[in-house]
DNA sequence: GCAATACTAGAGCACGTACTCCAAGAATAG
DNA sequence: CTATTCTTGGAGTACGTGCTCTAGTATTGC
């Protein structure tokens, strides 16, 4: 016997390797970044590649899945007596901060447009989900109490929420001059006048 | 001597071979799509495609010049008296109908994305250049004349209207509940929401 | 009718890709 | 030290792609 695996080793490679194929993909795109560029990034060979991920694809899930454990540890975080509205707009404010990365924004404009994979639009539609799911409850909740405007479904405005984030992102990916860290204000503002009241509105 | 061009013909089997191409990109996006795809799509042979178009690139980019022209017709159309705020508005609704195809907002995202390739990317920012400085002058008028806040310069305002018509379009091509049809009332309520007075919102 | 040119199709090519394979290095258990 | 297993790099491969070439067919001017 012998050679028992090293897991902090194992798991720091990995982490290389993302960390090379967010840049790559953040840049070229998913089709665009050949297997070969990431290798190149990270300074291994390609033996190595396909020794920590059997596929290229497989790469680009486990980001995937990455980013939307994330999101679900976010929600399970919140304590269920928080402030309805406070919650929805902590998260904008987290996902802006997450963003003050561009890379970031660029890879998940690049790899939203990733289609015909079967499993990666899978794997988009559950991090879509997972997204939905987490923001819905507590909209609702804010629209019980008032909070928020009563005369869209609390579906209708989480769906414009995530409208809005998209949009945001989108444009972080693709404006130099428009940054997280300077439009997270413009960003809370947004959607609070997107999700005002009726009342609150004078004509 | 024999034999001079037929246009309309030869123009007809263009507007096949991009119709075709729209409904791949939508479908399996830029890279996604293969020439032999199209061809199968538009019903010809691969010798007839490239008769037509040199490169799969030049297909994508005259479809983006299309679009781009289209835009510059559009408001080159608008008289200098209109009301500012209606352009707008208009040309929301102007943006809404022409998704009711969602083959559109699937190309739209789908090539958004296609990076890494420099006359693409330049034919993109063009676009979107074209449109801002299509938008962003009835805008400031707007402002100017009090129809909508001060607090952001008019062209915050305007990346902020482009912001959440491309989140429009993600969304159109990504939730197929959500269609431009249903949501083209939606739309012009949140662009009026971002863009009223404060003096308009009271808290 | 005849020549000249535009158009069409599809077999095939050159190339770049994701991925395989193997041989050697490093690290541990006994 | 030795055996065993994990790890690593890079040469090589099978395949799919965009695109070319050629040969044949339609369509026009004279």
């Amino acid at each position: 016997m012998a050679r028992t695996v090293d897991p902090e080793k194992h798991l720091a490679r990995r982490l290389v390797i993302i960390d090379a194929a967010l840049t790559c993909f953040a840049v070229h795109g998913y089709a665009g970044t050949t297997t070969a560029a990431i290798c190149r990034e990270a300074g291994i060979g390609s033996g190595t590649f396909f020794h920590y991920f059997p596929t290229k694809q497989s790469l680009l899930l486990a980001i995937l899945a990455y980013g939307t454990d994330e999101t679900r540890e976010w929600f399970a975080a919140r304590r269920p007596d928080e402030d309805p509205l406070a919650v929805v707009e902590a998260y904008l404010d987290h996902t802006a901060e997450e963003m003050s990365d561009p890379r970031l924004a660029g890879f998940v404009r690049a790899v939203s447009a990733v289609m015909g994979e079967r499993e990666v639009e899978a794997a988009l539609a559950l991090d879509s989900q997972v997204l939905l799911e987490g923001l819905e409850p507590w909209i609702s909740r804010a629209r019980d109490a008032g909070q928020v405007r009563g005369d869209l479904s609390a579906h209708d405005l989480t769906v414009w929420v995530l409208l809005v984030i998209d949009g945001f992102l989108g444009r972080i990916a693709v404006d130099e001059d428009f940054t997280a860290a300077a439009q997270r204000d413009a960003l809370l503002d947004a959607v609070r006048r997107l999700l005002a009241p009726a009342t609150q509105l004078v004509e």
